[in-house]
RNA sequence: GGCGCCGUAGCCAAGAGGCUAAGGCAGCGGAUUGCAAAUCCGCCAUCGUGGGUUCGACUCCCACCGGCGCCUCCA
């Protein structure tokens, strides 16, 4: 399992922020100017797991994003502080703690342990803060008497509510009519003014983990750990507020209650909300678009079964583990799997699907081995640039198409952090130097093409600068298989065997080099026999 | 029922009022190779259906069909 790439985000470079960037703010519904309130400094908070099972695929959508908009705003020359939170004490967490016959801390202690081993196996290593709820119960209690004092909640035997009559801007994020809400029922709904109004400090019962406050022993309710800790790490007001599409109501909706009735200024400039992972089955497509075979009369069972079948990657649906999807795919396949579509749109997941990112991402992985055939350098090497000032000499076909390709990468990442887009012009990239390497016959050992060989490079390097942005290609990647193939037997017999293959090719005998490629083929090994000579890999 | 999102090639997926509708996977043809692998070049979509607005729409509006999400303390 790979640890966190080095280097983090890649360093501040001072230079004056980019003014292009474009985002979407759920707010508005629409793409606005980003513009930070303090000059130069960013603050990201993103909702974080609540940790009371292993997290799965779906936990991780929002770190991988998040990772990749911190990585882009200080390669734009933001200061950013990113904040995640870890929700350690609720319903939840009580229930799966009785039903494992654990205490609720040790349960959040195993959970948060697993949530943390998944962001450093993704590499992402680019949080600054974790603040935890039940380190910040002071800051809470505080903010609960804040909003009990200025009106806008009232306690109720041991509880404390929030007067959503109260704040007439209620409902504004995700679009709501108080009216028609059913809110929390349940044995609470008769001590709510409104079945709207919501939790914001739990009574405890008998049993139940709890801290001191005025209003008796109790716990936070969900919402309002965020308000005061986003208060407490970013200000009352800060730059960008993200989560999955499910938190925009209630939980988002109830924070931006919380502190805007507490503090009287918006709690946040840009609430952005990533798409929901939806599982699917293998068999055909998803939502609507099997429409037409289905109208056209000629209905795929299987498909429209599929249909019926996906659904979120939610609590009911039992995703699978997050560590046990590592143990089929690399950490990187699930990165470009994520990345491949846009943050806002659904992700319809399944091994197909992130098969396929996996078959993708072999066109880097050789190109990073044809590099290193050329060159002899390792790609991995190759210092990233990381200005984003610093423009690329466009002399020549390659070099013209290599700076066509980065500012095309760069106004896909400004226009609402198009990753889709971006990825796109990172093939075509590879694509531009692979074509450099044949016409200028680079591999051939012979043919030392000194002004070309400082082309790739230059070319890699961008290729670096880019791919760092979306935290891909950090460090190398090694299978268990490859990593086989370091073994000095197997490499001295691996020699021996590609030696007897030569000379039978020396002789034209090839039906026995022929026999031998093939029956190493069974076994998972590649020949490929190039200008320098022949070389293998395996896997 | 209320609110919202979506429907682009065999599959995944960007995009966009007029410029060649990215890229990936699969497939086909060619170059290269002893043959392959890899690589490169080329081919493969008129954008769910029906209307409307417009000089012009796949892109805007309406309707319909189909799918999905939230309204239940799910990232």
């Amino acid at each position: 399992m790979a640890t966190s790439a080095p280097g983090a985000a890649p360093p501040s470079t001072g230079q004056p922020a980019t003014t292009n960037l474009r985002v979407y703010s759920t707010l508005s519904r629409s793409k606005e100017p980003f513009e930070p309130i303090a000059p130069g400094k960013v603050g990201i908070y993103l909702c974080g797991p609540t940790v009371y099972k292993p997290s799965h695929i779906g936990h991780l959508v929002g770190p991988v994003i998040f990772d990749v908009v911190k990585r882009y705003l200080t390669y734009s020359g933001y200061q950013v502080t990113w904040v995640v939170n870890i929700t350690d004490i609720d319903d939840k967490l009580i229930h799966e703690a009785a039903k494992r016959g654990i205490g609720v801390p040790e349960l959040a202690r195993e959970m948060t342990a697993d949530y943390m081993t998944n962001l450093a196996a993704l590499g992402i290593d680019t949080i600054d803060h974790f603040p935890r709820a039940t380190d910040n119960i002071p800051e809470i209690v505080d903010f609960i008497q804040a909003l009990i004092d200025k009106g806008f909640a009232y306690a109720a035997a041991g509880d404390v509510y929030f007067d959503v009559a109260k704040d007439s801007a209620y409902g504004k994020l995700s679009g709501r009519d108080v009216a028609s809400m059913q809110g929390e029922g349940g044995e609470m709904a008769d001590r709510k003014h409104s079945v709207a109004d919501f939790a914001l400090w739990k009574g405890a019962k008998p049993g139940e983990p709890s801290w001191d406050s005025p209003w008796g022993p109790g716990r936070p309710g969900w919402h309002i750990e965020c308000s005061a800790m986003s208060r407490r790490l970013l200000g009352e007001t800060f730059d960008i507020h993200g989560g999955g599409l499910d938190l925009m109501f209630p939980h988002h909706e109830n924070e931006i209650a919380q502190s805007e009735c507490c503090h009287g200024q918006p709690q946040a400039k840009y609430w952005m909300h990533n798409g929901l992972m939806q599982a699917v089955d293998e068999v055909g497509k998803v939502g609507g678009r099997n429409t037409r075979a289905s109208a056209a009369g000629s209905v795929d069972a299987a498909g429209e079964q599929a249909a019926q079948e996906a659904g979120k990657m939610g609590k009911s649906k039992g995703a699978s583990p997050f560590r046990d999807l590592l143990k089929t795919f690399s950490p990187e396949t699930i990165r470009l799997f994520i990345l491949s579509s846009h943050y806002r749109s659904p992700i319809y997941f399944s091994d197909a699907r992130i098969g396929e990112a996996a078959k993708s991402l072999e066109t880097f992985y050789r190109f990073f081995q044809r590099y290193e055939r050329v060159t002899g350098r390792s790609y991995y090497q190759v210092p990233a640039r990381n200005q984003r000032g610093s423009e690329v000499a466009s002399t020549g076909d390659t070099l013209k198409s290599v700076a066509e390709r980065r500012e095309r990468f760069l106004e896909a990442m400004d226009d609402d952090f198009n990753t889709g887009a971006a990825v796109a012009e990172l093939f075509e990239l590879v694509r531009a130097l692979n074509r450099l390497v044949d016409e200028r016959h680079l591999e051939d050992p012979g043919k030392k093409d000194a002004a070309a060989l400082a082309t790739l490079d230059e070319g890699v390097a961008v290729l670096r600068e880019l791919a760092s942005l979306l935290n891909l290609f950090q460090q190398p990647v090694v299978s268990a298989a490859a990593a086989g193939a370091n073994d000095e037997l197997v490499a001295g017999l691996m020699g021996l065997v590609i030696e007897l293959r030569a000379d039978a090719r020396a002789a034209k005998n090839f039906a026995v080099a022929d026999k031998i490629r093939n029956k190493l083929a069974e076994l998972k090994i590649t020949l490929a026999d190039r200008p320098g000579g022949t070389d293998w890999t395996i896997g």
